[in-house]
DNA sequence: CCTATTTGACCTAA
DNA sequence: TTAGGTCAAATAGG
């Protein structure tokens, strides 16, 4: 599976009724991105050639899980698919869940993005920031992460996952909200420069997000996104 | 039998 | 009224 392009917006226009107002939409060439999704509806879109197909979370019954996702083709190339997810995966599903139990990650990553107390924390119940940090990277498995190259990494993970719980829970409603990639800020896209330190930090990385053992989807992670990983 | 998908009906915001 | 999103009964498949 790879993903050709990647446009990521998150969406602060239109809050999906009671649902996050987070939406981020992408084009990948499957529609298929390792969570478990059950169908409930499709839909002929006006002005649209092909229909648009409703998911909601498996778990949204047994475990609450209020994340769902559209799936419509590409108008422009068949080929591809342009998905757009709302809301949060608070659910458990050890499929679709990698960073957790067994398969924890290293040692300096393991404090760094802990989506357990995250998502049924304080910030989950906290209604004023339900922000979808399961969004951040969705399905990314670490059991299979090279040792080497970690540090910068997870740094960088970090430091974008921190400074965007701070963005949301303390500039939400800024005006100066800063326009954000995926789930992460604008700031933390990667400029020259910075792209350049972090391949210098993670050059021992492999060559192919492919082989990296992610499992699933990269949602965020596309070649031009967080991390310059060469392709 | 159980779970997922299909599909027309229904609901609601614009 | 219309378009888009969701519901739920019928159906399919393992």
């Amino acid at each position: 599976m790879m993903i050709q392009q990647v446009c990521l917006v998150t969406d602060h226009r239109k809050e999906q009724k009671s649902k996050s107002p987070f939406i981020k939409t992408e084009t990948v060439t499957t529609p298929e991105d390792g969570q478990s999704w059950r169908k409930y509806g499709q839909k002929f879109i006006h002005k649209s050639t092909n229909p648009r197909s409703y998911y909601r979370c498996t778990h949204k019954h047994d475990q609450g899980c209020k994340a769902t996702k559209q799936v419509q083709k590409s108008e422009s190339n068949p080929s591809e698919f342009v998905i757009s997810y709302f809301g949060e995966h608070t659910c458990k599903d050890p499929s679709t869940l990698h960073l957790e139990g067994a398969a924890a990650p290293p040692d300096h990553c393991a404090n760094l993005i802990d989506f357990s107390s995250i998502n049924n924390g304080t910030a989950a119940t906290a209604s004023t920031s339900a922000f979808p940090h399961s969004m951040l990277f969705p399905g990314i498995s670490y059991s299979s992460l090279p040792a080497q190259g970690l540090p910068a990494f997870c740094e960088k993970l970090t430091q974008a996952a921190a400074d965007q719980v701070a963005a949301e829970e303390g500039q939400r409603m800024a005006a100066t909200v800063p326009l954000t990639v995926g789930s992460a800020p604008a700031e933390y896209w990667p400029a020259p420069g910075e792209v350049d330190a972090v391949d210098a930090g993670i050059s021992s990385f492999p060559s192919s997000p492919s082989s990296l053992g992610f499992t699933g989807s990269f949602g965020s992670f596309g070649d031009d996104d967080l991390f310059g990983f060469d392709s």
